[in-house]
Parts: C-alpha cells; sequence; structure tokens
DNA sequence: TAAAATTTGTTATAATATAACACTATGTAA
DNA sequence: TTACATAGTGTTATATTATAACAAATTTTA
C-alpha cells in the first residue's frame, strides 16, 4: 500500500489538507481537521509534518509554525526556500526565483563556513491588502 | 532613572544576559537566570524580548526559537537580518554583508508585493565543527 | 500637577512540540 | 518462506514556548 507514491497514510492525509489549502496550516489546526480520518494525537500530525519537510513536500514557515506546501517542483529537501509574507492577511507565498536562489547558494560566508541549506522570509503588505 | 540608555530596568537586565552570551538564549533559559534579579514570570521575560527585538536590540532565531544580541550597529529596527547557524554546535553568528543587504531589499517579488523586512537564515558546519 | 503612555508584577492558561513505549506494516534478503 | 531490519502507527503523558487579563507603579508629556 505505501510504495505507490511513497507517502504513507497519515503523511498522504496530511498533506492533502495541507496542499489544498490557500493559507498555511498549523499543527493544531491539523490535528482538529484530520480527527474524523483517525488522527488522533499531536505525535501522528508531527511525525507526518517532520517527514513531509524532510523531503520536500512542505515547508515549515519558521516565524508563523505554520506549515505550506511546495509550490517550486524543484526543492526535493528544502534546501533553498524563501517566501514572501503578508503582514496583514498572512498569505504565503513560496518565492521561485532562480537568479536569488543560485545568489543564495553561492553565498559565502566570510568566515568560511560552507552553508547547505538556507530559508529567507521577506515581509510586507500584499497587494490585495494594499487596496483595502 | 529610564531615559539615560532608553531600557527600562528588566529590558537592561536581559538584555545584558543575551548581549554577554556567546550563543542563542532561549525565554525559558533567559527566566531561570534572572530570577535572582526579580525577574518571576514568563510575561516579565517575554516583555522585554518583545521591546528588545522591536528596537533592534537583539534578534529572534525564528528556527531555534531563541535570541541573540544584534552585533551589526546598522540595524536598529530588525528589517534586515542574516544569521549563519552551524547544525552541529548550534553556533549562531550575525551576518553583515554590505552586498547581501542590498541585494534582498532592493529584490522584487514578481507579484509586485513590496518587502519591507526580511530574515534569512543560513546552515551548515560551522570551521570548528568540522575539524572534530 | 494631572493625564497619558509605558513598564511592572502576578496568576492562570493557551499553543506548540516531544518522550517513551507497545505494536503493526513494509521492504530485503537468506 | 522465514527472519530481520526499517519505517510507520496509536497512545498517554509531559515538556516547551507564548499569551491573556488585570491591578499597580513608574515615567513622560504637557
Ligand atoms: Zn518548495
Ligand atoms: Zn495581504
Ligand atoms: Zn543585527
Ligand atoms: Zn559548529
Amino acid at each position: 500500500m505505501y510504495k505507490e507514491n511513497n507517502l504513507s497514510k497519515n503523511q498522504q492525509i496530511i498533506f492533502d489538507l495541507i496542499n489544498k489549502s490557500s493559507e498555511p496550516l498549523k499543527a493544531y489546526t491539523i490535528l482538529f481537521s484530520v480527527q474524523k480520518k483517525g488522527i488522533k494525537a499531536p505525535p501522528q500530525v508531527y511525525r507526518a509534518l517532520d517527514k513531509l519537510v524532510e523531503t520536500g513536500k512542505i515547508h515549515k514557515i519558521e516565524s508563523k509554525n505554520a506549515f505550506v506546501a511546495c509550490r517550486s517542483s524543484d526543492c526535493e529537501i528544502s534546501k533553498a526556500t524563501a517566501f514572501s509574507i503578508c503582514e496583514s492577511c498572512e498569505m504565503v507565498d513560496e518565492i521561485s526565483d532562480t537568479k536569488l536562489s543560485k545568489y543564495l547558494s553561492g553565498f559565502n560566508h566570510k568566515k568560511g563556513m560552507k552553508f547547505k541549506r538556507f530559508n529567507l522570509e521577506f515581509f510586507g503588505i500584499c497587494k490585495k491588502c494594499k487596496k483595502d
């Protein structure tokens, strides 16, 4: 049953929920949403989330403790992520910008540390919110 | 008493602690450390932290829920922050790189959103840990 | 001095995340 | 097929991080 798409039952349920959502979802929001499907306790949610993040299917928005589905197709291991976040409506949008990604992936720390991963979060007010 | 350096008593106590620390400090670690100075409850700590972040005296490392003193002198309101984080020893270092900062401050989202703030976290293994 | 704004102290509670353990399902290879 | 290793599940309890709400004191401004 598992190998079809390499997601386990709980992982698939939780991924589907996040993937359908237009906004970032929090762990306990997810928990309440999937209780009817038999997922009843926090560890079940967090374990699935951990795995999905690990494989790049979803990303964690660190400043919000919330999760979004990857929209970028080329971030298989969540090693180069960038997001735009509206401080008014909480909308989050994954930024897929090759130049930005290359610039940051090639960035070298003065102190000689070699980076293997980065996460960038931009904040502002989105177009839609500016109109209101 | 307050206006001398524009930090209140609790803010100063907590800033001093973070500023002396060589590693990021978590809110409850801070709480335990300052109980002898009369700060006894979480809200006292979080309020001081909020204010210190707001004024750019400290920054929050979002991926660690921990706080470091600003080492950059020119980030008065924490609006353009970048850090290097060692995944082995947990060391955090603020990156002050004018080019990087300018590049990101000038970055324009394809969808027309104007950014007023960003936070960037790089992850890797620091030099010291590589030797071990 | 009086009013406004900020800071403090305090109790309780909300929200986020993990430890630990027993068990089941799946993949691999003798 | 059997046996073993790996990954996933279900469950209870607990740890960690953060805020709400309210009363009092301090500082700033006018
Ligand atoms: Zn992605
Ligand atoms: Zn918005
Ligand atoms: Zn700084
Ligand atoms: Zn290190």
